[in-house]
DNA sequence: TCATTAACACGGG
DNA sequence: CCCGTGTTAATGA
């Protein structure tokens, strides 16, 4: 776990620190899909993603989702901070977009590590002002794109986050996320293949060009 | 006009 | 068979 720390955290983190969080944090392992917080779960800490990425989510009261933003290794998550207030109970979703793995803190070191390092308080800032942006983005496609532009925007996050051109979901899944029907995803799709952005193929879309 | 819901056929694992 | 996919028709905003 020291190597995944200073792998994911040691350009920013000094190394006294980063054993201080080998000591106090638990670490844990998320299989792709896995559900890992849900709204309403008790906040036990600050998660910090070592390996991976993990999708966050907003669900409403029928159980729909809609994809906020997505963690990739070296971000930690912003939402807990709110338990710095008061609240200890998430208002996210989190699942696993790959196999992942963290270090979730507990709160009361991150309080003390607010305070006494430099480092760390600059990485939870810049993470939270990363999420903020990242959110800022999500609203303005709500808002301003209709879904043809969402879907095309949500696959180069997606290739972006994983790394790789092929995407292992489906169309539900993506209709999911974007708080849609499946129909037109599969609509939109095929338009995109069309134009030879990508290839669909049963539970993969291989993204080409965008 | 464009999205949603329901319904259906096709076919791959 | 089950589920993901591709399409259509009807309805709605």
């Amino acid at each position: 776990m020291q190597e995944l720390l200073t792998e994911a955290y040691g350009p920013v983190l000094n190394g006294n620190l980063l054993e201080e969080i080998a000591e106090s944090g638990h670490f844990r392992d998320a299989e792709k899909g896995e559900m890992v917080m849900d709204i309403g779960d008790t906040i036990q800490g600050l998660p910090m993603l070592l390996q991976g990425a993990v999708k966050v989510l907003r669900v409403d009261d029928n159980g729909e989702e809609l994809l906020l933003y997505f963690l990739e290794s070296g971000d930690s998550c912003a939402m807990t901070l709110g338990s710095f207030f008061g609240s200890s109970k998430s208002s996210i979703r989190a699942v696993a977009e790959q196999d992942s793995k963290m270090v979730i803190v507990p709160l009361d070191k991150v309080h003390d590590w607010m305070g006494k390092h430099a480092d760390f308080r600059q990485l939870v800032f810049e993470s939270f002002n990363t999420r903020l942006k990242e959110l800022i983005e999500s609203m303005d496609s709500l808002a301003f794109m209709d879904l043809h532009g969402r879907v095309a925007k949500y696959l180069t996050d997606r290739v972006k986050v994983n790394g790789s051109t092929t995407l292992d979901t489906t169309h539900a899944e993506i209709a999911a996320d974007l708080h849609t029907s499946r129909v037109v995803v599969s609509r939109i799709l095929k338009q995109l293949e069309r134009e030879g952005m990508l290839e669909l193929h049963r539970n993969r879309i291989e993204v080409i060009a965008f």
